[in-house]
DNA sequence: ATTTTAAGTCAGCCTTGTTGACATTCCAAG
DNA sequence: CTTGGAATGTCAACAAGGCTGACTTAAAAT
């Protein structure tokens, strides 16, 4: 309504699709789905008490093995308190291990057990499954172009973070 | 690793893309751009010391002027506690207008007032100025697909909900 | 007349985020 | 060798925003 009443395309770069309405739907999109995309491991980790910060810490420790508590901050964007107390508790549950680094004994360098990596594999396996079905339903090219938006809409430094872990798989 | 060592594609159903890494990204991505997707918002309303259930709510009763409380507790997934706390503080600070329904005098009918108005303005023009950039960046087709996966990743129940929203629009 | 529904409220609990203060350990620079 | 600063960890207190359970009021539906 505000901009954009322009007809047709112009092959890779049209307008047409910014309308307003266009973008709210794309706002609420991503609400709604994000709510699904979490939905599934929020209910398993009911059955052990845990919550969903708990399982981006094993995640992203399983991610990037023998990762320092540092790193893991940046990547999750907490204050150190709050991390700490989610890897507390999965350190005395023996599901992550916290040991002082070879060269620098200050820092702590963060490993899942095998029971941990059990339970990684539980959610993330819960997840994939509707990102698997997400994905086939929706097609590749749709798959090429949801990940292309998704990075676009990162925060730079996000995007850097994103990017390295990529590529250092 | 655990499936589709398949080369080749085939045009529309392949399965090449469906590795547990390829999914692996997605997850993450799907991380990583909540956080940009909020962000924004999310500085704007420190200042008037709202949250996001405060953001959500002024969203959607914006998007279905006249809604009830029941219908918008469907929609947020929460509580009527939850939803009730954030409600009565928009409605005690003049931003949301509350009126007994005239067909059916238990519902009350949620509008914004001018006031609400403008602080979802202030709101969804922050996200729609990130949104706009990524789409732009990302290109048409982009987007098309970045819906598409979306709306494939929705409980059925939202997408239900998801789909009659954009119609009665 | 009774039951059900919509809305609201009170109390209490949990998770997960925040600040601020402070101790420890240890690297590195002066 | 000492000292400054970085990395880590911990304590306390607090806030937002979820949750459950119990209960009231008003109105609709049966």
């Amino acid at each position: 309504m505000s901009e954009s009443d322009l007809p047709g395309s112009q092959g890779g770069e049209t307008l047409l699709f910014l309308t307003d309405d266009q973008l709210r739907q794309g706002i609420e999109a991503m609400f709604f789905a994000y709510r699904g995309f979490t939905a599934d491991p929020d209910r398993i980790l009911q059955n052990y008490s845990y919550g969903r910060a708990h399982h981006r810490a094993l995640h992203f420790i399983n991610a990037n093995p023998g990762t320092t508590v540092n790193n893991l901050l940046a990547i999750l964007g907490v204050t150190k308190q709050s991390l700490n107390r989610v890897l507390r508790t999965l350190i005395e549950d023996g599901l992550v291990q916290s040991n002082v680094g070879r060269s620098d004994k200050r820092e702590r360098n963060l490993n899942l057990t095998e029971k941990g990596e059990a339970l990684e594999q539980e959610l993330s396996n819960a997840q994939r499954v509707r990102m698997r079905a997400a994905y086939r339903q929706a097609g590749p090219e749709a798959v090429q172009g949801f990940k292309r938006v998704l990075e676009a809409m990162m925060d730079p430094e996000m995007r850097r973070i994103y990017t390295k872990m990529r590529e250092t798989r």
